[in-house]
DNA sequence: TAGGCCATCTGGTCCT
DNA sequence: AGGACCAGATGGCCTA
């Protein structure tokens, strides 16, 4: 099962959990939690056990309406956070269409890629003269974690200004993409002494198409 | 089977 | 008072 599709299966269930709570919610979530992945599919064991919890939200009264108007309100807070995530994935570099990055390596790559793209601009003021023509082939490989904490940290193999485009993994299974790497293909201005290729990758293996 | 990832519920805290 | 935000807890699914 893809991890698209399993997040379809496991929304699905708690959408429909929801409503079992209360009918009337489940309008909100159809219109707001957004996304193909409230439709569709059967009701495994998850919802089954998630029937039979007992919450505050299932109790009459006003603390129990007010808590499941709160609940309401979270999951909706949470799926504007996980639209603003896709939004996120979607401007960075050219993922497979089936590869769906975690939120954390969402986070993180857009973190590497915003200052790879910032160090290029800033080293572009250095050497306006630089032309993309002088693009060279890849050399050596620096492997780099994927999800570095620290880019600048992690890229020093490469001046700034070698960083000039991102490749990644063409794979088609998802899970694939977690073995493979997104290359950032790096330009040479001198030509002297630098590392030709920096990657971000994952778990140390290196994947250039 | 353990670990990772996820969605949801929940109570606390802060802000308007 | 009510909403937004946060972090902990819970439980399901998947992969290695």
């Amino acid at each position: 099962m893809s991890y698209k599709l399993r997040n379809e299966v496991c929304t699905l269930r708690a959408a429909e959990t929801l409503c079992s709570f209360s009918p009337a919610l489940s309008k909100p979530l159809q219109e707001t939690g957004g996304t193909s992945r409230d439709s569709g599919g059967n009701l495994p064991g998850r919802q089954q056990r998630m029937f039979g919890r007992k919450t505050s939200g299932e109790q009459c009264g006003p603390r129990g309406r007010r808590r499941m108007k709160a609940n309401d309100r979270e999951r909706h807070r949470m799926h504007n956070l996980n639209s603003a995530l896709d939004a996120l994935r979607n401007i960075l570099p050219a993922l497979p269409e089936d590869a769906k990055l975690t939120k954390i390596e969402t986070l993180r790559f857009a973190r590497n890629y915003i200052w790879a793209l910032t160090e290029t601009l800033h080293m572009a003021d250095h050497h306006p003269h630089t032309a993309a023509s002088e693009l060279r082939s890849p050399g050596s490989v620096s492997s780099l974690e994927w999800d570095s904490a620290s880019p600048a940290e992690s890229w020093s193999g490469a001046t700034a200004d070698e960083l000039s485009c991102i490749q990644t993994s063409n794979g088609h299974n998802p899970t694939t993409l977690s073995h493979h790497a997104i290359v950032l293909i790096p330009l040479s201005t001198t030509g002297a002494g630098v590392s030709t290729e920096t990657s971000l990758c994952r778990k140390k293996e290196v994947w250039v198409s």
